[in-house]
DNA sequence: CAGAATGTTGGACAATATGCCCAGCCCTAA
DNA sequence: TTAGGGCTGGGCATATTGTCCAACATTCTG
């Protein structure tokens, strides 16, 4: 097994990643500016926070009702052998997958399933089993909050 | 006072968010490509999105250690009899639940729980397994975000 | 200490992406 | 039928990105 030395960000990425936060597609040049430093270096620092997965990708903050009538669901999987970084990469891909998790115990990963109908939730739940190295899984539909 | 319609978003509008939220940075060409649509309906339905407020902006998602280092799990209850409402109730105390849903399938509640350290975490799992009418639970460790 | 490695800077450049405009087309409501 | 709204494909100027580079500062290392 091999020990992944994790990235510690330091003052100036946590304030790009600050800026981020706020406005996710704020350009380089823009961020640069702000932080006062060369847009190159903006640049490479994202690419570094990206890479070391500090940064796990952007995404868009909706208003609180948008979901409501949309499906919700939490979805267990097991994969089989050495296989879980390429599954992850495959998952990764479905927009519909809002959040994945590794785990432990049974199951091997979680994922947080949002679709815009049951018919549309069907054909994730089929593609996603059929992605290669994907055991079984079990899914669990979310009713209602309560 | 003046009365704002909610703006309701259509199928387009919501294949939109959807890849958005799984890449909040994608340029309008490569959304147009993906979904189909002109370069410029996907400019126009994004700039209507942001004003009617459907969207409030983009952010970054970071890697959960960034912030705290808290524990994250899924645990799966499995209620015993049809004492499910007073088990939301108590389940409904404990600070440590940050969400809760119910479900169909082998389980009957979804609980989402947060907790500030293992042993905390530990503490919690045992009070929730002792609420009258669990009849049994799963529970998930979320390692990381991938 | 000297040299190497790393990071930042300002600048350059081509390739992309954006913002904005247009005319034409289709559909729906009046 | 007419008007309005939305989508399309296109054009065009500007902004942004990805990628280089040489120069310089700082940190690490033997």
């Amino acid at each position: 097994m091999q020990t992944i030395a994790k990235y510690i960000p330091d003052e100036l990425d946590r304030r790009i990643i600050a800026h981020l936060r706020a406005d996710g597609r704020a350009s380089l040049a823009k961020l640069a500016d702000a932080l006062g430093v060369a847009r190159g270096t903006v640049q490479s620092r994202l690419d570094r926070l990206m890479e070391t997965g500090t940064l796990l990708g952007f995404t868009v903050r909706v208003r609180d009702d948008y979901d409501a009538q949309s499906v919700h669901a939490v979805m267990m999987i097991e994969v089989s052998g050495k296989s879980t970084t390429q599954v992850i990469r495959k998952l990764r891909g479905f927009p519909e997958i809002q959040a994945l998790h590794t785990t432990n115990g049974n199951w091997d990963l979680v994922a947080n399933i949002r679709a815009t109908s049951l018919s549309d939730f069907d054909r994730v739940l089929r593609e996603v089993r059929l992605v290669d190295g994907v055991a079984n899984s079990e899914t669990s539909l979310l009713l209602s909050s309560v």
